[in-house]
DNA sequence: ACCTACCTGGCC
DNA sequence: GGCCAGGTAGGT
């Protein structure tokens, strides 16, 4: 999404703002933001864990976090806005940045990074998954530090940032590890295995443009393909699709959660 | 470390 | 009508 977004709004000025539901903007409130964004050009496009950051001319990032059902859109100005349209952002060529989502569980953030942070509107995160500082050391110092299960240390995002259920599954299956492990009883080996498969899967899912089983889509609106390809997430009591036995699943930390019996220990 | 609330929509 | 859903945040 930041690849696809980068292609689309990296030069362009905004140049009026109209927004929906005032709960999903968390910063700041929406007087401010109606004030500071337009004029503003959008300079990079980055990603941080789950969100999405657009850098602008005035210091100030515009960030998005999708939650469960947000899309960041890229459209021609004219086209109806979906029914939870709760950011139209006009763009200087004609078309419009806009931020949907029908439960509202994602949200969107405007101001300097420091402010955001300070603010906590922006929270913590963990290390990136995709980068250089995903080190086994690291890793190993995020499970080591917590009993918990796998599945719940994965899904914090101040441990690894940009996980979620879907993923998690996925890498544990790829690692052959139960997401009910518990952290502290992995052996050595096993974390060096859960190390590997996070950044696989994810670079897989993104090469397949994203997982789009109920509500993902890109910038364009148009679905991923990754959900043809997951090998347990959703496929629970359906034969394990490198050994055949049936898949299990069950909820772990508070979350529905699908693993092989016999592939993952 | 765990649990529930927060929301809407789709499916049975 | 009830249940389920890709994620947090805040309470216990």
């Amino acid at each position: 999404m930041a690849r696809d977004l980068r292609a689309a709004v990296v030069g362009r000025r905004v140049t009026s703002v109209t927004l929906g539901h005032p709960k999903v903007l968390r910063f700041p409130v929406p007087e401010v933001f109606a004030a500071v964004l337009p004029g503003r050009r959008v300079e990079a496009v980055t990603r941080r864990g789950k969100f999405i950051f657009c850098a602008l001319d005035g210091g100030e990032d515009l960030v998005f976090h999708l939650g469960m059902t947000g899309h960041v859109l890229v459209c021609e100005a004219n086209t109806e806005p979906a029914r939870h349209t709760h950011l139209r952002a006009l763009l200087d060529d004609g078309r419009e940045l806009r931020y949907d989502d029908a439960r509202r569980f994602g949200r969107i953030l405007l101001g300097p990074r420091s402010t955001l942070e300070e603010s906590r509107a922006l929270p913590a995160l963990g290390v990136e998954p995709l980068s250089d500082d995903f080190t086994a050391q690291r890793f190993d110092a995020v499970l080591r530090s917590t009993t918990r299960t796998v599945k719940a240390a994965l899904l914090d995002q101040r441990g690894v940032a940009g996980l979620g259920n879907i993923y998690i599954d996925e890498a544990c299956h790829l690692a052959g590890i139960r997401p009910q492990h518990r952290c502290h009883t992995l052996t050595r080996t096993q974390r060096a295995a859960l190390h590997a498969a996070i950044p696989v899967v994810l670079v897989s899912a993104i090469s397949n443009r994203g997982s789009s089983i109920d509500d993902y889509r890109d910038v364009w609106n148009a679905k991923g393909g990754n959900q043809e390809r997951l090998q347990v997430y959703g496929r629970g009591g359906r034969p394990c699709l490198r050994c055949g036995t049936t898949l299990k699943h069950a909820t772990v930390a508070g979350r529905t959660t699908v693993w092989c019996p016999s592939c993952q220990r």
